[in-house]
DNA sequence: ATAAAAACTGCAACAAATTTGCAAATTATC
DNA sequence: GATAATTTGCAAATTTGTTGCAGTTTTTAT
């Protein structure tokens, strides 16, 4: 932890921003967690932030890399990039809206850092969602279509 | 067209669902677009649509895996799953915000139907999202950090 | 350490996005 | 074609995100 709060100062540093109390906050909540919305947030900072503090701050953190929008789980969600989280991707079934955690997958990244170098891009972060439908759903899907 | 048509009934139907004149043409706005968020879907519409509907539209089609909301290019954008598109992917540049397009990649989807398989899923639609620097702001980030 | 400058926060008001209830209209069923 | 079931548009409500500004915190340069 001591070492990602190093690194949330170095880069907000590097892009002319302040490292404050609200800042440390909002980056502690986003931590040890799977991404959570905004309200999530929110919530779980109990009064020590201002809402309109938080979306500045979540915007500062999207801008310089920090964290990440996603969608998942049928909301907008905001989660750490993969520089400060061991991250995972998701399948997300159409049937019963079960998450399915892919864990980290060296191929996946792999491919990306590929691509990036095709493109001629520096890639700080990714994101994967995959939809479908599970086992258990895949049985009543083909009862329902009879 | 007419063949994607007949799919959309499909989906529809067979998810309990009518196939009716606002569905039709929201469907018709996403076939031949990029991404699109809700308001540029409702501006096309021209007052076809009320946004109410437009919404309640959207929902549907995500749960039944017709369409899926993404977060590219910096907002919150709708579009058809690859069941309707010849999807391709994205690279985002957290300097200047450009879109890199990335076509289609065999291996990044045989790679997700490894995954689908391993997991007992059957995978109807992906979406991945990259986020780094460009070639440019490579550059601007290097002069920054000095 | 400390004062001045710069950046940031909270508040309140605002604007945009999304949801809901319900009567009228459309689509599906027989 | 008539009836039942579903969907639509409208208006109002809610939720989500933004903005201006005075006061506070953080940074910078002593």
């Amino acid at each position: 932890m001591e070492k990602k709060l190093q690194i949330l100062s170095d880069i907000l540093r590097r892009n002319g921003y302040s490292i404050t109390r609200p800042r440390s906050l909002v980056f502690g909540l986003l931590n040890d967690e799977e991404p959570q919305s905004m309200h999530d947030i929110y919530m779980r900072a109990k009064g020590k932030i201002d809402r309109a503090s938080l979306y500045r701050t979540i915007k500062i953190f999207e801008q310089t890399g920090i964290a990440q929008r996603v969608y998942v789980g049928w909301k907008y969600k905001v989660e750490l990039t993969d520089i400060f989280l061991h991250h995972h991707h998701h399948i997300s079934c159409l049937g019963c809206h079960k998450l399915i955690a892919i864990s980290e997958d060296e191929q996946i990244e792999k491919l990306i850092q590929e691509l990036a170098v095709k493109h001629h891009v520096v890639a700080t972060s990714h994101q994967l969602e995959v939809q479908g439908y599970c086992a258990d759903c895949q049985l009543s899907q083909a009862v329902l279509s009879q």
